[in-house]
DNA sequence: GACAACATACCAACTGGTCGGTATCTTAAA
DNA sequence: TTTAAGATACCGACCAGTTGGTATGTTGTC
């Protein structure tokens, strides 16, 4: 029983920090929540982490592994045209804004705000996973870019950035306005900026 | 003495709670820290304020009152053309972003992350400090759109929004970065979507 | 001397983290 | 195959420091 528990405890304490962390944040979280959530002691707890950054950081980790792998098999992959990838990326992430508020918001967006200039490890491990998200867009933004608007003066990672400033904001403003439509609304936006920025020859161009 | 310091110890609390608040989110700023910072005893704080969510009410409307009378009297307001005073304005914000990262990014939205979900007082507050933002910039989009785009298929309130959406955006990745340019950035990116949204008539488009 | 504006001392609840101990599992010598 | 020694997983009482908040002064002003 012994490894065989070891996996439970260790991913329910990490399956309830990934949920009570962007419920809550960072600091208002409690080790105590994170036990009671997870079902789990605090012996348990400090066992399989050395500290409450330690299992954020952890947790963190297994959000980039999850979202890594959800995006890995996303169905946009299957789209030939580097153009229409893109849109169909940002379809993809329309389509996960489902559920409550914190259920579709990013746990990343979420924590660095108030784990900025306390936290350092914290905040580069966030910044790491948005890099990391950011990569796996970039080479379908260069070969949009390469095939629809090889002369524009735009550079593939700044746009590539920009779509996540776009979703981490309309985050941020649904939260604050408590309504989940803001998101759909900027992708919208999102959608409509890179379509004028890629634009389909000979056809003629969206208004 | 009497209410002479008045003013000056409830100013410095709040003066304060802008800054920490802003530094370090709300959770994580103990009255100890607001206290230290403004050089005020506990005595003096809770003099003052009842609670600390009720100064990081007040700071959230202090805020307001600041941020409103920067933007009211900021010289985008003296551009006739609503157009070039929608693109002024982004100018302006660009301007803004000077210094360190927490002096330069929103209260509101550092503060919205974290209370939503368990401080709905705040949550809501910071809500009402966007929206009220959001509503002087609209009778000038609302303008530009008839002057220049009429008959165009998205709504002046939505392309409001999309604008705060994008700063909010920038000033996460900025964080998670580490890096102020992210958001001249995504401003320059934003100017160049409104740009297209409001084409200039009989000259030649912006690409 | 009444009252607002502070200061100081203090408290109960909570915080992250520790510690001694137990139950279960692994492994390898006998 | 047995079994003893050690490792791993887990428990929950406990601790020192911190938290938001209070109770009770003191001080200067009208």
């Amino acid at each position: 029983m012994g490894p065989n528990r070891n996996k439970q405890a260790k991913q329910k304490i990490l399956d309830a920090a990934l949920r009570v962390f962007r419920e809550q944040g960072y600091t208002a979280t409690t080790v105590d929540d994170l036990c009671r959530v997870a079902g789990v002691t605090k012996g348990a707890f400090f066992h399989h982490f050395e500290s409450k950054e330690a299992v954020a950081l952890a947790a963190i980790e297994y959000w980039n592994q999850f979202t890594g792998a959800l995006f890995e098999q996303a169905p946009y992959w299957q789209v030939e045209d580097p153009r229409a990838r893109l849109l169909a990326y940002l379809d993809f992430r329309t389509e996960l804004v489902q559920g409550k508020l914190p259920e579709f918001t990013c746990l990343l967006g979420t924590l660095v705000q108030e784990t900025f200039g306390s936290h350092p490890a914290l905040q580069a491990a966030c910044g790491g996973g948005m890099e990391g998200h950011l990569q796996t867009l970039l080479p379908t933004i260069q070969a949009a870019k390469a095939k629809y608007a090889p002369k524009a003066k735009w550079r593939a990672e700044s746009l590539a950035l920009h779509t996540q400033v776009v979703l981490q904001g309309s985050f941020v403003l649904a939260k604050a306005l408590n309504d989940p439509q803001v998101v759909h609304e900027a992708i919208e936006h999102l959608k409509c900026y890179i379509s004028e920025l890629l634009p389909i020859p000979k056809g003629r161009k969206t208004r």
